[in-house]
DNA sequence: TAGGTTTGTTTGTATATACAAATATTTAGA
DNA sequence: TCTAAATATTTGTATATACAAACAAACCTA
């Protein structure tokens, strides 16, 4: 059944949550190449890019909370595509060759659900909906 | 840090993902007076409004997997507020006269959420992006 | 400089959801 | 009629995420 049909297609959470859930599914699909969750994707991205960030920093670039990032890095430690040092109450995150090696994979990922979900919604389109996307949620800020 | 902020906030599952995150938080705390989270709430109106539905019914309705449904039907029935009755191979999901009294309470919360909701977004916009999320969940429909 | 507060991170636990497989029932085909 | 396929539901297990509390280090402040 499309979301349209459903009784409760004209509330918010339940569209946004139906939305991400199909979202979702297309991203796992698209880094399954590499073997990561979209979540330890886009994490990895930014140690990448930012060689030894803080746990504290990639929650707030990612959205999620400390303690999810905690477990997110724990994944790609154990999976040798990150390392961590600890100093005093700080942790300082490193990507590993091994990462380093596996970015190109990783972008083109990032390219493949792009044309993914941009081949199904138009290109402009899904920028706008993007931006209208990150406008709503910032609206929606505490 | 706001989702525009962010490095990814021009990636689609970034943003539906933090979108659908922060639109379930303001949910869970308007349905926190009955005791329910938006799932179950969702689960139980339908009931509610179809008594003897059909499991396999409430998951089209809801766009939740077959399992998911049966473990939220499970809590209701934990909570006394659907009975099961099951003949042959399917299975019809009843309110309970709790459930029934429950109602408008839950309608109460229902409205709650869209008063908070609309009132961040402003009336006319929130429809627009609900119809516009509508959409978009059913041009990705596999 | 000692003690309380703030900050950064991790751990224990809970929730929602899904996939895959198991189970049970009904239907259809030979 | 017996078996194979389809249908409806449940169970076992896995994932992502969060909250609350624990822990540890750094910083104030009296």
């Amino acid at each position: 059944m499309k979301t349209g049909d459903s009784k409760f297609c004209q509330c918010l959470y339940f569209t946004t949550a139906a939305l991400a859930r199909k979202v979702e599914k297309l991203a796992i699909e698209s880094w399954n190449p590499v073997g990561l969750s979209p979540s330890h994707a886009y994490l990895l991205i930014t140690v990448l890019e930012e060689p030894g960030v803080q746990p504290t920093h990639l929650g707030e670039h990612l959205q999620l909370k400390p303690s999810t990032i905690t477990r997110l890095i724990q994944k790609l430690e154990e999976k040798k595509l990150v390392v961590r040092t600890t100093e005093g109450r700080i942790t300082n995150v490193y990507p590993t060759p091994r990462a380093k090696e596996l970015q190109p994979k990783i972008m083109d990922c990032m390219k493949h659900f792009y044309e993914q979900y941009s081949g199904a919604l138009g290109k402009e389109e899904s920028v706008k909906l993007v931006q209208s996307l990150t406008k709503v949620a910032d609206k929606l800020e505490g």
